[in-house]
RNA sequence: GGGCGGUUAGCUCAGCUGGUUAGAGCGCCAGCCUUACAAGCUGGAUGUCAUAAGUUCGAAUCUUAUACCGCCCACCA
C-alpha cells in the first residue's frame, strides 16, 4: 500500500487552495534580486527583442495592457526558455496632448492658468506630475509578471530619446522630407492645437442640411446651395458647379451677391462637384473645409478665415463677431429666414470629427505647420511588407489595410501647439523668419548663441507619435551604433492592438527604414481589442445603463433579469463596463488573469471578455496546484537517488507510456502554437492535457495501481517517476503564460530531487527526460522542453494489447469507462485513377463500422506519377 | 459608397486543410465531503451549427445568394 500520509502532514505550508498573493510577491522579489531579466549584449544565443508599446506615463493599467503585456511576456519567457538572448525593453510615453490636458485641468482646479505661468513654469508642473504619477504603470506591469529589463527603462521624452528625435528631425529636414507649409489642418478648438487626420474620430450624428438662396448680382434671381454649416458662408469665396452640368452652364462666370457680407463671389466649375447632390451647386469656403481648400488652391480663390482659434466668429464675420460657431449658425439661419433666402431645412445625417482626446468638434483651420513628406517613406514601407521582410499578422485583413493606407497617404502634420513634448529644433531669424536653422545638438546652435536676441525658437512641439515612431531604435541607443543596437535591432516582434496600426506601426516602419536604414521589427502581431459587457435596463422604449456594482453581479452570475439587455461595447469608464486587471489579480491571481486573456487571444479576433472565465482559469490554476500536492505526497517515499536513475530505468506500465506520449504531443503542440502566435491553442492544449489526461485519468490510474501492492515495487517507482517527470515538464511548458504557480511548484520539485540528500548536485541527473533542467536556479532561466523520442505508442497489435491491458487495470478501479487512448491505425492503399476509389471507400467504410474511431484523417499523397498512396489514420477510443 | 470579419447549447467560446455520435467552461438536473482538489468528482439533459440553394458517397467546415451583428477605409457640401 501507498504509505498513508496526508499532504498536510507532509507539507503543512501547501494549502488546499492555492493562495496567489504570497506566492506572487515572493517570486517577484526573487526575480528582481537575481536580475534574471537583465540582458547582456555579449551573451550567447540568438537575439530576441521586444520593444514595449509604451503606455502613457500618467496612465493606469487597463485590460488592454493586461492583454498586450501578457502576450509579450509569454513570448519573452518562451524564447528565454529556448535559450535565446532575450531583451524586453520597458518604457512609457509622454503622450503630449493627453498629459498636458490632465495638468491643465489640475491647474485649473487650483485656480491657475498656464498662460499666466509661462512655459517654463508650466513644464515644471508637468514634470512634477509625471514624477508623481509616472511610477504607477511600471509597478503595475511588474505585478503582471512582466519580465522586462528594468535597467533599460526608457521614456519618450528623456534625454536619450530627445537626442534621437532631434537627430531624426535634422536628417529628414536636411533631406527635404520635412517642410513648413500653410495648410488646412484639423484644429481642436479646445486643446488649441492641430491634430493629424488619425487623431480625429468621426461619429455619425444627425444634423441638418440648410438650403440657402444666394442672389445673383445681375438681379436675375437666386441660386440655391445646400450646406450643413451655414455659419461658414461668411467665408465663401465662390460657388461651384460641375463643368458637365447642363443645368447651370449659363451661370458660370456670373457673380453672386453673398448675403450678409456685401461681397461678390463668382460661379466657377470643378469636377469635384456632384451633379446629383442637392441642387448641384456648392458654396466654396476654402478656409473652413478640406475639399473647398483644395478647390480654392486649384482656382486661386481667396481664403477668408472667419473664426478665431477657439472657434468663435472673428471680426471678419461682421456683426456675428464674437459669437460661438453654433450661436452664429442659428443667427445666420435666422437672418436668411428674415431675408426670405432660406429655402428649406431638412434633417441630414453627417459625420462629425472630434479630437480623440478633448472630444471637441474639429474645426478645419488655416495655419502654418510642419509636415513630413510621406510619399517617399511610404513607398519603402510598403515594399518591406510586400517583400515579406516584415510580416503583419494576422495577414488578413491587416496587410491589405496597411497597403491601402500606404497608397493613400497624405503628408503628416507633425507640429502641435502644445508645450509638453519635443520642441521643434528650429530657430527663425527675427528680422527674416524665412531664415531658419535646424540644430540637432543640445542647447543652442552657434549662430543663435552668438546673437540670442536675433533668433527665436519655434514655439511648437512635435506630435507624440514622432518620438514613438523612433521607439524601437531609440530604446537601443540610436543614433549611436551601440552594442544594444547591433545586437537587438531589428527587434523581433511588435505586439499591439490594431487600433494604432497607422498612428504608430506604419510610422515606425517608415522611420526605421529611412533613418536607421533597417526595418524596426520582423513581425507585427495585432491582437484584438477588448470589449466589456454593458447592461441596459429596458424601460418602455428607453434603455437605461445599469450601474457598475449591479453589472458586476450579472457578470459573475452570468444571469440577468428579463428586462435587462446586454451589449458588448468598447470598455469605457462612463459605460461602467471596465474590468480592472488589478481587481482581477486581487481576486483570482495574476496567473488566472494571464491565462484568461491568453486563452482568448485568437489571431484576429476582438475579445468579448466574460468575467466568468477568470473563475474558470482560477480553478484551473488551483487544479494544477492540487495535482502537484498529490504528486508530492505520493512521491514522498521516493529517494532522490533512486529517482535520479531516470525514467529509462523504469519498467513503464502502459498508462505511464500513454501519459508520456501525450506529454510529448503537448510539448510539440505548445511549441508550434507559440511559434505561430496561437495563444488560445497553446492554453487550450495544456488545459486539456493537465485536467483531462493528467488529472482525470493518469492520477486516478496511479491511485488504482497503488492499492494492494508493495510500494517498493518497480511499478510504483515507475509511476512516481512518471508523475514527477510530467509535472516538471508541465511547469516549464506553462511558465510563459503562468509564471508564478509554475515557479513555485517547480522549486518544490527541484528541492525534492536535488536537495533531499546531501552532496547530490543538480547536474548529476542521468535521465534524458530531465536532462540538466534542475541545474537552472529558476524557471526564468530554465530550458524549454524538447519532445523525447521513443515514447510514442507503437502502432498496431502491440499497442492494442497494451491498451487492453490498461483498460483492464482501469476497470479494476473505476468500473467501465472510456479511455481517451490515442493510437494510429494506418492503412496504405495504392490505387490508380478512379478505380482505386472504390477500394478506398470500402476501406473507409470498414473503419467507420468499427464505430470506435474518433477522428479519421485521410491524407492522399502522390508517391509516384501513376500511383496515389492513401494513408488513413485515426485516433481510436477503446471501449 | 467600397473592403473585411462574425453568426455553433441559456451565456462565453473551441471545432485548423470536408469524414461517421458537433465539444469545453459557466449555468441546469441527479448522486457524491472517494485519503490532491467542493475552486472538486461521477452521471445526465440541452444544438434543424443564422437562412436558402449548390458541389460531394459525405458539409458546422467548400461555393453562391439572403438576413442580422461588428470592424476598417472613403472628400460628398
Amino acid at each position: 500500500m501507498l504509505k498513508r500520509i496526508t499532504v498536510s502532514q507532509l507539507k503543512p505550508e501547501l494549502s488546499k487552495q492555492y493562495q496567489p498573493a504570497e506566492v506572487e510577491t515572493k517570486w517577484l522579489d526573487f526575480w528582481q534580486e537575481q536580475q534574471y531579466f537583465k540582458a547582456d549584449p555579449n551573451a550567447d544565443g540568438e537575439a530576441y527583442c521586444i520593444a514595449i508599446p509604451p503606455p502613457n506615463v500618467t496612465g493606469v493599467l487597463h485590460m488592454g495592457h493586461g492583454l498586450d503585456e501578457t502576450i509579450q511576456d509569454t513570448l519573452i519567457r518562451y524564447h528565454r526558455l529556448q535559450g535565446k538572448n532575450v531583451l524586453w525593453v520597458p518604457g512609457t510615453d509622454h503622450a503630449g496632448i493627453a498629459t498636458q490636458h490632465v495638468v491643465v485641468e489640475k491647474l485649473h482646479r487650483e485656480g491657475k492658468n498656464r498662460h499666466e505661468m509661462g512655459r517654463e513654469a508650466f513644464l515644471e508642473e508637468v514634470w512634477k506630475w509625471k514624477e508623481e504619477a509616472g511610477g504607477t504603470i511600471g509597478r503595475q506591469l511588474r505585478r503582471l509578471g512582466c519580465s522586462c529589463d528594468w535597467s533599460r527603462e526608457a521614456f519618450t521624452l528623456d534625454e536619450k530619446r530627445a537626442r534621437a528625435v532631434r537627430v531624426a528631425f535634422k536628417r529628414l529636414y536636411d533631406k527635404g522630407l520635412i517642410y513648413r507649409g500653410e495648410y488646412l489642418v484639423n484644429w481642436d478648438p479646445v486643446s488649441l492645437t492641430a491634430l493629424s487626420d488619425d487623431e480625429v474620430d468621426y461619429e455619425d450624428e444627425q444634423g441638418f442640411l440648410y438650403h440657402l438662396k444666394y442672389p445673383l448680382a445681375d438681379g436675375s434671381g437666386t441660386i440655391t446651395v445646400a450646406t450643413t454649416r451655414p455659419e461658414t458662408m461668411l467665408g465663401d469665396t465662390a460657388v461651384a458647379v460641375n463643368p458637365t452640368d447642363e443645368r447651370w452652364q449659363h451661370l458660370v462666370g456670373k457673380m453672386i451677391n453673398l448675403p450678409l457680407t456685401g461681397r461678390q463671389i463668382p460661379v466657377i466649375t470643378d469636377d469635384f462637384v456632384k451633379k446629383d447632390f442637392g441642387t448641384g451647386m456648392v458654396k466654396i469656403t476654402p478656409a473652413h473645409d478640406p475639399n473647398d481648400f483644395l478647390m480654392g488652391q486649384r482656382h486661386g480663390l481667396p481664403m477668408i478665415n472667419v473664426m478665431t482659434d477657439d472657434a468663435k466668429m472673428n471680426n471678419l464675420a461682421g456683426k456675428f463677431a464674437g459669437m460661438d460657431r453654433y450661436e452664429a449658425r442659428k443667427a445666420i439661419v435666422e437672418e436668411f429666414k428674415a431675408l426670405g433666402l432660406l429655402e428649406k431645412v431638412e434633417p441630414h445625417p453627417m459625420r462629425i470629427g472630434r479630437g480623440y482626446r478633448s472630444k471637441a468638434v474639429i474645426e478645419p483651420r488655416l495655419s502654418k505647420q510642419w509636415f513630413v513628406k510621406i510619399a517617399p517613406l511610404a513607398a519603402q514601407a510598403k515594399a518591406a511588407v510586400e517583400s515579406g521582410e516584415i510580416r503583419i499578422l494576422p495577414q488578413t485583413p491587416w496587410e491589405g489595410i496597411y497597403f491601402n493606407w500606404m497608397n493613400n497617404v497624405r503628408d503628416w502634420c507633425i507640429s502641435r501647439q502644445l508645450w509638453w513634448g519635443h520642441r521643434i529644433p528650429i530657430w527663425y531669424k527675427k528680422s527674416d523668419p524665412s531664415v531658419m536653422i535646424c540644430f540637432e545638438g543640445e542647447g543652442l546652435p552657434a549662430e543663435v548663441a552668438a546673437a540670442p536676441n536675433e533668433w527665436v525658437q519655434d514655439e511648437d512641439v512635435l506630435d507624440t507619435w514622432f518620438s514613438s515612431a523612433l521607439w524601437p531604435a531609440s530604446i537601443l541607443g540610436w543614433p549611436d551604433e551601440t552594442e544594444d543596437l547591433k545586437r537587438w535591432y531589428p527587434t523581433s516582434v511588435l505586439v499591439t492592438g490594431h487600433d494604432i496600426l497607422f498612428f504608430w506601426v506604419a510610422r515606425m516602419v517608415m522611420f526605421g527604414l529611412e533613418l536607421v536604414g533597417r526595418k524596426p521589427f520582423t513581425d507585427v502581431y495585432m491582437h484584438g481589442l477588448i470589449f466589456g459587457k454593458t447592461y441596459y435596463e429596458k424601460i418602455g422604449q428607453d434603455y437605461k445603463l445599469i450601474p457598475p456594482m449591479q453589472a458586476r453581479e450579472f457578470d459573475i452570475s452570468g444571469e440577468m433579469p428579463k428586462n435587462v439587455e446586454a451589449k458588448w461595447e468598447k470598455m469605457s469608464k462612463s459605460k461602467g463596463n471596465v474590468i480592472d486587471p488589478l481587481e482581477v489579480i486581487g481576486e483570482y491571481g495574476t496567473d488566472a488573469l494571464r491565462l484568461t486573456v491568453g486563452g482568448y487571444a485568437a489571431l484576429g479576433r476582438n475579445i468579448d471578455l466574460d468575467w466568468r472565465r477568470f473563475q474558470n482559469y482560477r480553478n484551473f490554476v488551483n487544479k494544477f496546484w492540487n495535482a502537484a500536492r498529490f504528486v508530492l505526497m505520493v512521491t514522498e517515499p521516493l529517494k532522490s537517488e533512486e529517482f535520479r536513475r531516470g525514467i529509462e530505468s523504469c519498467s513503464l506500465e502502459v498508462e505511464d507510456r500513454w501519459i508520456l506520449s501525450s506529454l510529448n504531443k503537448v510539448i510539440i503542440k505548445s511549441t508550434e502554437t507559440l511559434d505561430r502566435y496561437e495563444f488560445d491553442q497553446y492554453v487550450a492544449g495544456l488545459y486539456d492535457f493537465i485536467w483531462l489526461n493528467y488529472c482525470d485519468w493518469y492520477l486516478e490510474m496511479v491511485k488504482g495501481r497503488a492499492y494492494g501492492h508493495d510500494e517498493a515495487e518497480e511499478s510504483h517507482r515507475a509511476a512516481r517517476t512518471t508523475l514527477l517527470v510530467v509535472l516538471e515538464h508541465v511547469c516549464r511548458l506553462l511558465h510563459p503564460i503562468m509564471p508564478f504557480v509554475t515557479e513555485e511548484i517547480w522549486h518544490i520539485i527541484r528541492a525534492r530531487v536535488v536537495n533531499v540528500e546531501a552532496g547530490v548536485s543538480a547536474s548529476g541527473a542521468t535521465s534524458s527526460l530531465f536532462g540538466d533542467c534542475f541545474a537552472a536556479p529558476s524557471l526564468c532561466v530554465g530550458a524549454w522542453p524538447k519532445p523525447s523520442l521513443g515514447l510514442e505508442l507503437a502502432d498496431s497489435e502491440e499497442t492494442i494489447a497494451l491498451l487492453q491491458e490498461a483498460v483492464g487495470a482501469i476497470r479494476n478501479i473505476r468500473g467501465e469507462m472510456r479511455v481517451p487512448m490515442e493510437m494510429k491505425v494506418g492503412v496504405t492503399i495504392e490505387h490508380k485513377d478512379a478505380a482505386g476509389r472504390d477500394q478506398l471507400s470500402r476501406v473507409r467504410g470498414h473503419l467507420r463500422s468499427l464505430a470506435r474511431v474518433d477522428q479519421l484523417k485521410i491524407e492522399e499523397t502522390a508517391v509516384a506519377p501513376k500511383f496515389a498512396s492513401t494513408f488513413v489514420s485515426g485516433a481510436m477510443t477503446i471501449l
